[in-house]
DNA sequence: GGGAGCTATAAGCTCGACCTATGGAGCGGT
DNA sequence: ACCGCTCCATAGGTCGAGCTTATAGCTCCC
């Protein structure tokens, strides 16, 4: 049985007669006629008994009438959702990021996505790199967003943008009164940033040894944004990437750290998996906030 | 998407390769990747991607799969029963039950039905419960008779009686001087009963412990008919269900186990096919025919 | 470099699905 | 009885889906 036969035979089963359901389906009544007498002849017994012109059906028909209207409703949803999937009006669209792309950049690209897309799930991770590079390979996620550009082979890295430093100082502290620090400034502070061996932190001592500072945090810390609380605390100064919106928290006040490293920021995708077109969408509205978020910095 | 598409789409997805799938769908390999290119051609958007002549599917593939297979094993369930209906001339009746009910219960309801309905086509399958549901999602069989009441959600389970534990004792056993038997009276016994990790099994177990028997089969079985033979042949005592009328076996003799663990009898149907109106009577006869067996336990 | 295994393309066939035009049966009104 | 209306079926022809065999191109492995 071909789903168009299944379709004439709901549409005369709802019709009642071979005439009114061919106009439902807009096509003729002898295309119609054609192919319910063909299927009959191919199921083997007559779906309709013909008294008087007319059509009666046989207790067969009304006893596989359940399941084909049940199947045909079926494949009508198939068809939306396969049409749906062509324009990019439904799916999911799964985005692994570190906290700071996380909170600066996905809520405007999610926003703007969400205004075109009002269909599509979104599902937002906020995770370490080493855990978005997991589920990117798993396919947890079909996009990831980190501050990192050096990444396995197996995982495409776009950079779409760099940040630099920034200092979070403690209301009241001494450095307030200038508007940019440089890591000189730092020297003898009460340092909090990223932990050794870690890439951010690498590059601080780097650019601190060929500015002749020595700088050595007193605090280390994983995620920039668990700074937070120990800047607010009084414990010293943060020195971590800019991208976060710092100003949000109460209790810190940042400053730019001038001629200092940049972090790259980076867009991640699986080489191993295709993206779907949703995901396809989303990637370009990531590399758009994240430019348009980058402007607001450098205006600022 | 046709009815084909859907077959190959499923085929490709399950073989991996379009040279498999074509082996399994018994076509040429170019008939099936015109057909793929087709469908992908019509839906606006690719299902895989080519990468080094081998295909991968995409997230709109992935996406679709669950449905697609949903929906084939649909119309494949349809087509079995039209052909089926073609052999039957006023209606079919498929009952699936596991062998107690089957040989306990549907001989009377069955002889009741056809009594009534002679011109309805009737068919029994005895299976265990997994075969049984399978059958009722696929449409093969719209009523199901198992001794078990915890079934998957899409299974709708009606509890239509109960029935305890009967002990099959050999020919000229010690025990046969009582007329009923214990859970006490079984220790030490060489005993033939369900495998472990079933629900009749743990029953006992758990029956056993609450009245401080240690209980061990030295013999497992699956279903409880193949108790018979062993018990023929002397190798112990069999604790299986009350349902099937073991007294028509020869060399063994019955005897009930008191103060045991009840099996519920339940009617099954899927949730996702309505019943015709020939199921419909069936289960009406089914019901009463369980009432009527457990009613002659009760007086015997 | 050559063979094995895969996918895609080409040319040609059959048949299902559609069209328009027409035949023929039942039914009610005059 | 005849006419007109409504309904289903048949005839003849077009188009495309689905299939075949033959063949070409790609990748991997020995």
């Amino acid at each position: 049985m071909r789903a168009r036969q299944l379709e004439v035979f709901i549409a005369v089963m709802r019709a009642g007669t071979v005439t009114a359901a061919a106009r439902m389906l807009n096509i003729s009544q002898p295309a119609l006629s054609q192919i319910l007498l063909h299927t009959e002849d191919e199921l083997g017994f007559t779906l309709f008994e013909r008294v008087k012109g007319r059509l009666r059906p046989t207790p067969e028909a009304l006893e596989i009438f359940p399941d084909a209207e049940r199947l045909s409703a079926g494949l009508d949803g198939l068809r939306r959702k396969t049409t749906d999937l062509r324009l990019g009006r439904a799916g999911l669209v799964r985005v692994a990021a570190s906290p700071p792309p996380a909170m600066a950049i996905l809520p405007r690209a999610f926003t703007r996505f969400r205004a075109q897309h009002p269909n599509i799930l979104l599902r937002s991770h906020s995770a370490p790199i080493a855990a978005i590079v997991d589920m990117l390979r798993a396919g947890d996620a079909s996009l990831g967003v980190a501050m990192d550009d050096r990444l396995p082979p197996d995982v495409e890295a776009e950079v779409i943008g760099s940040i630099g430093f920034a200092c979070l100082l403690p209301t009241g502290h001494a450095l307030l009164g200038k508007a940019e620090l440089t890591l000189a400034d730092l020297a003898g502070e009460e340092l909090i940033s990223y932990r050794g061996n870690t890439r951010p932190a690498d590059e601080l001592a780097h650019a601190a040894r060929a500015q002749g500072v020595a700088l050595s945090p007193s605090l280390e810390i994983d995620a920039s944004i668990s700074a937070v609380g120990f800047v607010q605390a009084g414990l010293g100064i943060a020195l971590v990437d800019a991208l976060l919106p710092w100003q949000q928290f109460a209790g810190l006040v940042v400053r730019p750290l001038s001629a200092g490293p940049e972090f790259p920021i980076a867009l991640l995708a699986s080489r191993a998996r295709a993206l779907s077109r949703a995901d396809e969408m989303m990637r370009d509205e990531i590399r758009a906030a994240c430019a348009a978020v980058l402007g607001q910095h450098a205006k600022a």
